[in-house]
Formats: C-alpha cells, sequence, structure tokens
DNA sequence: AAGACAGCCAACCGCTCGGAA
DNA sequence: ATTCCGAGCGGTTGGCTGTCT
C-alpha cells in the first residue's frame, strides 16, 4: 500500500497560480509567518492548493528579494565550479547566490549552462585533441599508477608547484555582513562543518585527528606523488593557524585561497569530481580507470584551467591529469568551505525568508605546512 | 501566414530525511 | 524501537513563447 497523498488531490488546484492565490499566500504569510506547517497553511487562508505547492510558490517566487533571469559571468562561475564540486546540488548551489533559488539555478544549468559548456567543449575538443595526445601517454600512465588513490575516491590535496601561481577563475566576493554571536559560534564550530563534509560525501582530516600520525599518508599516496620527483606533499600543521581572520585579506579575491593552506584532505571529492565531470563526458569517465580515455576528464574543465592546460602541454612545464585532480580537489576543499560556511550561516526566519550571510570572516581553520 | 520545432521555466512528483508521537 | 508525517530536495513534465522553415 503506498504512501496517503498529503492533500486531497480531487479538491487541489494545480497549475499557474493566478494573481489573487498569490496576493493571498504572500500577505498572510508577511503577517502570520508559515506556522511551520506547509500542510495546513492553504486550508487556513482559504486556498485550494496543496501545501507543497504554497511553499513552493513562496520559496521559488513570492518570497522577498528573489531574482529571476539574468545571470552574471561571477554567478555562471560559481555555478559550474560548485556543480564539478559537488554535482547536483542545487539548494546548496543557490544558497551561494543571494536571491537565486535552487530550482532557478537548476532550470538555467538544465537549459543554458550545460550547453554553454559542452558547447565549448565540443569546440574545443577539436581544436585541443592535436595538442592532447602528444602529453596523453605519460599522462595517462600516471593515472593508472594512482588508479589506487582515485578508487578509494581520495583526492589528496597538494600543491602544484608551491612558488608558481596557479590560475584559478575569478571568483566573487560574497560581502561580509554581520553576524549575531549564535551565528559566530556556528561558524566556528569545526564539527559541525565537518558533518557537513562528511554528509556531502567528503571528510576533514584535521589536526585533531591521526592523519599525520597514523600513516594515512602512506595508505593514500598524494595523487600527484609520481608525477613530480619532489611531491609537494602538503601536511597539516599542528598549531592551527587561523587563515581566514586575518582581517586585511580577502580570501576570495586575492590568489590565497584556502587550499594554499589546507589542513585536511576530502575522501570522496575524486567522486564528487567524476560525478560531475560524468555528465559532460559520460562515456570517458565512465572508464575512469584513468586510461588513455583519461583526457575526458579534462574535458568540463576548461572553464577553470583555460587554455593554460592545454598551452602548457607543448612546454616542459606541462600540468600532469595528477596536478588537475589535485587542483580540482584543492578547489573542491574551497567550495566546501563556502558550503560549510554557508550552511551553518544561512537560516530561516519564521517567513522562511533566507537570512543569508556569506562572510568568511567567522569561518576558521588550521593553516598547512608545504614539506619540500 | 502557419505549422514545426526548440528553448525556457513554473510547477509537479516522488523520494529521503529527520523530528515527533 | 518503531511508525507517522511534514519539510525539503532533485528530477521531470507540460505549457507557453520565440524562432525557423
Amino acid at each position: 500500500m503506498g504512501r496517503a497523498p498529503c492533500c486531497d488531490k480531487a479538491n487541489v488546484k494545480k497549475g499557474p497560480w493566478s494573481p489573487e492565490e498569490d496576493a493571498k499566500l504572500k500577505s498572510y504569510i508577511e503577517q502570520n509567518g508559515t506556522g511551520g506547517n506547509w500542510i495546513a497553511l492553504p486550508h487556513k487562508i482559504g486556498l485550494k492548493r496543496c501545501g507543497k505547492s504554497c511553499r513552493l510558490r513562496w520559496l521559488n517566487y513570492l518570497r522577498p528579494n528573489i531574482k529571476h533571469g539574468g545571470f552574471s559571468e561571477e554567478e555562471d562561475n560559481i555555478i559550474c565550479s560548485l556543480y564539478i564540486s559537488i554535482g547536483s546540488r542545487w539548494s546548496i548551489i543557490a544558497a551561494q547566490l543571494p536571491g537565486r533559488t535552487d530550482n532557478d539555478i537548476k532550470n538555467y544549468w538544465n537549459t543554458r549552462l550545460k550547453k554553454k559548456l559542452l558547447g565549448k567543449q565540443r569546440k574545443d575538443h577539436h581544436r585541443h585533441q592535436a595538442r592532447r595526445i602528444s602529453g596523453l601517454k605519460q599522462e595517462s600512465l600516471m593515472m593508472t599508477m594512482n588508479k589506487e588513490a582515485v578508487d578509494s575516491s581520495m583526492v589528496h590535496i597538494s600543491n602544484h608547484n608551491n612558488t608558481e601561481t596557479p590560475y584559478w577563475p575569478e571568483l566573487p566576493v560574497l560581502a561580509p555582513t554581520s553576524y549575531s554571536n549564535e551565528d559566530a559560534r556556528s561558524l566556528n564550530d569545526h564539527a559541525s562543518i565537518r558533518r557537513l563534509l562528511v554528509k556531502l560525501g567528503g571528510r576533514f582530516s584535521s589536526t585533531d585527528e591521526s592523519m599525520h600520525h597514523n600513516g594515512n599518508m602512506e595508505q593514500f599516496p598524494p595523487i600527484n606523488a609520481m608525477s613530480s620527483a619532489d611531491s609537494n606533499v602538503i601536511y597539516p600543521q599542528e598549531g592551527a593557524a587561523s587563515y581566514l581572520t586575518s582581517t586585511s585579506m580577502d580570501p576570495l579575491t586575492n590568489h590565497n585561497y584556502p587550499f594554499e593552506h589546507p589542513q585536511f584532505m576530502m575522501e570522496g571529492s575524486g567522486m564528487g569530481l567524476l560525478q560531475g565531470l560524468e555528465q559532460h563526458q559520460p562515456n570517458e569517465t565512465r572508464q575512469l580507470g584513468l586510461d588513455s580515455s583519461s583526457h575526458g576528464l579534462v574535458d568540463g574543465l576548461e572553464f577553470l584551467y583555460g587554455d593554460e592546460l592545454y598551452n602548457n602541454r607543448n612546454g616542459e612545464e606541462s600540468m600532469t591529469y595528477g596536478d588537475m585532480l589535485s587542483r580540482s580537489g584543492s578547489y573542491l576543499v574551497y567550495h566546501s568551505q563556502i558550503m560549510a560556511h554557508s550552511t551553518n550561516s544561512n537560516n530561516y526566519n519564521q517567513q522562511g525568508v533566507a537570512q543569508q550571510s556569506s562572510s568568511f570572516d567567522e569561518l576558521q581553520y588550521s593553516g598547512g605546512v608545504v614539506e619540500e
């Protein structure tokens, strides 16, 4: 026997909302809030609508400060990079874009962004194909060697080259907003952030865990350790230094991204990454035993890495796929922090209005040290 | 001018999760 | 410990609109 419906389908109106219905719902919620019960709400105000439908209408359309359409380039970048990091978790992505709803972003992705990226990919595919081939054999060997790490869903955060400023897409500054004490406490709650990341498929391995004492590093060698003689493995540092609490530095606009100070590694990030990539290159990423088809991994990341990736293939300093993964993993961590922060700082008032706080200032985590 | 097609987006559906009983 | 139920989420659908032929 199936589950009982949430409302009487026969007496419920479907389809587009009329202005009158909108007005009724909006004025009621603005005056009284949702009352914490969407199912009962339509009966209270005499709407022949399902509670779920009311909730959706409010959240996606009637709620104050909702933006529709007109996505900026910066928003595009955030959506794309988060999608690659975490996949289709639209609510989390939406939390990073004030005024945007998950539904809006989902629609935008499905109708425009995906095509935009795939179009670019197809175009660039032909342009770059020849260049790829030359570097492919060596890279695929490395990736095969790293297969075990990937199979373990592990991307170990490492740095391609400490002295080199990597190319990262420009990201918008998320304007700091004020916090209540409670918000600040919650933001400083490492455990809650970690829980979120665990929930998202990742794992903190921070200084309070035994990562750098118990041989985990050996168990999960850094993915690019074999791509260079001096594996720039970053180990967590004892005596955690606050990174983002330094006030003069904007954590987003300069290049001192959190992943330059990683103190943790992520499990599952590789799978999240690949999950996202599979949308772009299903056949190729599916074979992610990372054989010669692993160049598919690169496709779809071009917008993150620019042509540098391909251009470098001609030079001596060519970026390896291991580097790619490392950077991607770092980027994931970076975004995971955004997510963690967002989740902890987003709260909803009684009316369901998102109280978005985007400051990074309260998000503390320990710094890292690079072993050369 | 009109039919076909594609794109877009609001809304629905069904599932999972978590809290309350 | 179990069941129930509402909230929330992501995937999908259907209809409207614009463009092409």
